[in-house]
DNA sequence: GCCAACGTTGGC
DNA sequence: GCCAACGTTGGC
């Protein structure tokens, strides 16, 4: 049973676009430094599952896309590379602080969602995005969540089963 | 650029 | 283990 999430990433680092530009449009999810979304990455994500990528900090802030994860939780190689930005002096080799999965695009959508959107719409006043002081950068979505998003995107074709 | 809402750090 | 200080995130 696949689960659903949603990533952040503010586009001036990594957008959409740099992802659909990466080799077989897929990219390592590396930096996460949050033990909660390192959780979530290490513990629950597996591939198969589905992603909401989420551009923050920019205007429109809006869900972009949707991604497939198609690696399984790996040591994140930037936490023991000292001239790296998410360097992390007290990583371990043999026992690793941080993770990361690889994820592949599958659509980039014409019409992004935005978060004044999502903000307005009442089935998606539980979603984690939305909800008060939330700073995470990997976040669970529940499916129906999932399946409204694909919706606000393209009315007119609900989604199917090439989603699920 | 501001600032609320966090998470982390370190002294005690 | 407490908590003040500090750093970061991210919407506005």
């Amino acid at each position: 049973m696949s689960k659903f999430w949603l990533v952040k990433s503010e586009p001036s680092e990594f957008s959409i676009d740099d992802l659909e530009k990466s080799k077989n449009k897929t990219t390592c999810w590396d930096g996460v430094r949050n033990y909660q979304a390192r959780n979530f990455i290490r513990d629950e994500m597996k591939a198969g599952d589905k992603v909401l990528f989420y551009h923050s900090s920019t205007e429109p802030n809006a869900i972009v896309g949707v991604c497939d994860v198609v690696k399984d939780a790996y040591p994140d190689h930037t936490q023991f590379d000292s001239k790296h930005v998410h360097y992390d002096p007290k990583a371990d080799k043999k026992n690793p602080t941080w993770f990361m999965v690889d994820v592949k695009l599958v659509k980039k959508f014409k019409k992004p969602v935005t978060l004044e959107e999502i903000k307005v719409n009442p089935k998606l006043a539980k979603m984690r995005l939305v909800q008060r002081g939330n700073r995470l950068s990997v976040m669970p979505v529940t499916k129906d969540e999932f399946e409204e998003i694909i919706r606000m995107e393209s009315p007119l074709n609900p989604p199917k089963g090439d989603f699920l």
